[in-house]
DNA sequence: ACCTGAACACCGTTCAAGT
DNA sequence: ACCTGAACACCGTTCAAGT
């Protein structure tokens, strides 16, 4: 017998494998041998499917330990969600679509408001602060896992050459300072980029936390 | 005879009216009164449609102007691209899988580079000001977009409303910070909440454009 | 060069039937 | 309740053929 959890397993096995298109109703079906129809005793359709997978993978992050100190455990978290998200490429596309506001999403939020509230923030200062972490994190989990390629080898160095191969090719007559930033972005480690981005973020939250308006 | 313009007008078109599935080969044949495969003439595959898409739409930021002010040139240009893509929620998914580097996308970056190096800031310090802009930008967008059903009504007042009504759906039992701050959030025009993450990426940016490291 | 008809190997989903 | 066989209306893409 069929359970929920092994075809979770299976769709993020065949995501991780071979992309976000590999998420099929039929592709996961075969996988676990078993007749396509088999799968609507468990989730109404597709979506339902892709839905519980993106839960499925929220849940990681209850385990994250939040400090009282708000800027570090901001960088937890966010880091936390952007190393979900590297792990699985192929399931961002899902995250972007989807449901963040899920239980387990809602739980992560509720303890980073908790946290937040505790730190001195209002609840709407809180909340946009949060937001804009979150879409930022988002975001940059999405325009990495753009650059990733199904079922490529995704170590540092060669996405690194990778990078400057392609930056490279931007010519430097027409594009002067794409081509001479693009040289130095190219070596930038992409956990560094992230974490330069985030400091930016909450640098800028710092500054409004001093102010009155928090 | 088809030109890859009406193609791509007609694409468009469907993505808006129906959403980011529509855009399909045969739906796009279908609408424009030719056989599915008359398209592959103009694009080698759907893949090259949809990049061909993003990138057509990115040349509407080509008119953007650039003030040299920096924080304002860089809350333009956001602007321009959250707009842009709240214009084409359905095309939202085309831009995170896809070619912001194309012609035009190299052209706005250039662009906003320039600007920045003039403003003063160090090409590692320009591009990775940049880069943040565009993740906070995209992330939200995204999630913005997400928000949105298909074919739905969107004007602000429903949105806000909908809104509403499911972040009241939220036990405050259990989630009592999430439902105090979604009561908030609800109210918050979109536009709103994403002016407030902008100026805290601005006022981060200025906070490093003032020290010895920019 | 540009378009079509026909075909191939796929999709998601439904329905009736079996256990 | 859980699974299957068969069918439906779709996909993207290719190939040979016509103009």
């Amino acid at each position: 017998m069929l359970a929920a959890h092994q075809i979770l397993d299976t769709a993020l096995a065949l995501v991780d494998e071979r992309g976000t298109d590999a998420l099929t109703v039929r592709g996961v079906a075969a996988a676990l041998d078993v007749a396509p129809n088999a799968l609507y005793t468990y989730f109404p359709n597709r979506d339902a499917l892709r839905a519980a997978l993106v839960e499925h993978l929220l849940g990681e992050l209850d385990g994250v330990k939040l400090p009282a100190d708000w800027p570090t455990a901001l960088r937890h978290l966010a880091g936390a969600l952007r190393a979900l998200l590297a792990r699985h490429p192929g399931a961002v596309p899902l995250f972007v679509a989807g449901p963040m506001f899920g239980p387990h999403g809602l739980h992560t939020g509720e303890r980073a408001l908790a946290l937040l509230a505790g730190a001195g923030f209002t609840p709407t200062a809180a909340a946009r602060a949060l937001y804009t972490v979150l879409a930022y994190t988002l975001g940059f989990a999405a325009m990495d896992a753009a650059e990733l390629t199904p079922g490529a080898p995704a170590d540092m160095d060669t996405r690194v050459a990778q990078r400057r191969t392609a930056f490279e090719a931007v010519p430097a007559a027409d594009y002067p300072h794409t081509h001479a930033a693009a040289s130095v972005m190219a070596t930038y480690v992409t956990d560094t980029q992230f974490r330069s981005g985030l400091d930016t973020i909450l640098a800028g939250l710092a500054r409004s936390a001093a102010s009155p308006s928090r």
